[in-house]
DNA sequence: TACATTTGACCTGG
DNA sequence: CCAGGTCAAATGTA
């Protein structure tokens, strides 16, 4: 920031965020305008007249639009954001090669290629962004393993931890030598209620994966009908330690995953999430149940499975609130009540950035089919 | 052979 | 010093 004042900075992000929240409040009335049965989103603020709703093209097209228009500031502000990172991220000296075994310091600058954002601190203080999914299983349930959400994880290590019964298992994406994926998930059982799992994940997929998985789903309906079912594998299969199959014989019984979401944090604003499967961000009333399809749910669920499966995904807004670094986006100058969706402009997807609307949902009742919004939120 | 998991050792921040 | 996070050699599996 040498050239440019950080008061600039800060006046031109501001005035970004505007816009892309009047963007995003133009989204809502045409969201609502076309579903209008879900209403209750637009209580106060029943705006212009046009309510035609029939005209489904032009409100299609406008919705188009808006996306666009969302999507430029995004850009705009990522750009904005990235480019005060930089400064950081590449002070740090970082060789890139491969593989001497334990150099330590020395070394660990360069192992983590997509780890400049925090070159500064290596592991405990990890920056990148966090939150953390609580599945539920049924009791009784033989449960061990790592929950795949789709993502091909390789557990790198397991450690137990002080007050926990349970040790807590530690995951890293598969692909992160060949492609510096950084995405990192823990899994820890509850100690309370040892049916319940918790998942930290942590970091974005920068990975393949992400576009195979995100990239068919770029639109709330098309994620639901490629996502039908749950892909369960049993611990006796003896494959259940091998998360990279997933048979599909408890496709039946498993149709779907129920999701109930909590707001941890009842005294403010809606929930924030990110979906580990296409980093999309959800966002919940404070209590709300909705169905989720997940296109792969293996390794923790027993063959004494019967029923559905529950799953509580827990907001963690701390990971925002500490002001968090996506990729080399540095998002810590964020208001709160500000939008907090970016996009890189170096997106490797193709997928249509849409982006959610977090200051609205929190009055939305969800319908009963899970709806994302789409976001082309981290790649 | 390639890839994943296990596990003890090591490192870092508090 | 300790707890949590990570590494990497050893081991397992397909």
């Amino acid at each position: 920031m040498e050239n440019f004042g950080e008061w600039d900075q800060n006046k031109l992000k501001n005035e970004l965020l505007k816009g892309m929240e009047l963007a995003k409040q133009l989204q809502i009335q045409l969201n609502v305008r076309s579903t209008p049965s879900s209403s209750m989103a637009a209580s106060s603020s029943s705006s212009s007249s046009s309510s035609s709703s029939s005209s489904s093209s032009s409100n299609d097209g406008c919705e188009l639009l808006v996306q666009k228009i969302l999507c430029s500031y995004e850009k705009a502000l990522s750009l904005l954001n990235s480019y005060g990172a930089q400064i950081n991220i590449y002070e740090s000296p970082s060789s890139f090669n491969g593989g001497s075994p334990r150099s330590e310091d020395s070394d660990r600058e360069f192992k983590d290629p997509f780890d400049i954002t925090n070159a500064n601190s290596f592991r405990k203080r990890n920056i990148l962004p966090t939150w953390t999914q609580k599945f539920q299983v049924s009791p009784g349930m033989a449960i061990e393993g790592s929950l795949d959400d789709g993502f091909a994880w390789r557990k790198y290590g397991q450690k137990g931890i002080l007050g926990a019964k349970h040790p807590r298992g530690y995951y890293r994406c598969t692909h992160r030598n060949l492609q510096g994926c950084q995405a990192t998930k823990q899994v820890q059982r509850s100690d309370d209620d040892p049916t319940i799992f918790e998942i930290t994940y942590r970091g974005k997929h920068s990975c393949s994966q992400v576009s195979n998985l995100s990239t068919p789903c770029t639109t709330t309906s098309e994620f639901q009908q490629q996502n039908q079912g749950v892909v369960v594998e049993l611990p006796d299969q003896k494959k259940a330690q091998n998360q990279q199959t997933s048979p599909d014989a408890l496709l039946d019984s498993w149709s779907s995953l129920r999701v109930i979401t909590q707001n941890l944090d009842t005294t403010h604003e809606p929930t924030l999430q990110f979906h580990p499967l296409c980093y999309d961000r959800v966002e919940f009333a404070s209590t709300s149940t909705v169905d989720v399809n997940f296109t792969e749910f293996s390794s923790f669920l027993s063959p004494t499975t019967s029923g559905s499966g529950l799953s509580y995904f827990s907001a963690s807004s701390s990971g925002l609130s500490e002001g968090f670094v996506v990729g080399n986006q540095n998002l810590n100058n964020l208001q709160p009540n500000n939008c907090e969706i970016f996009s890189s402009p170096t997106s490797a997807l193709n997928t249509q950035t849409t982006t959610a609307l977090d200051f609205s949902f929190g009055e939305l009742q969800m319908e009963p089919t899970f709806s994302f919004d789409n976001t082309d939120f981290f790649s």
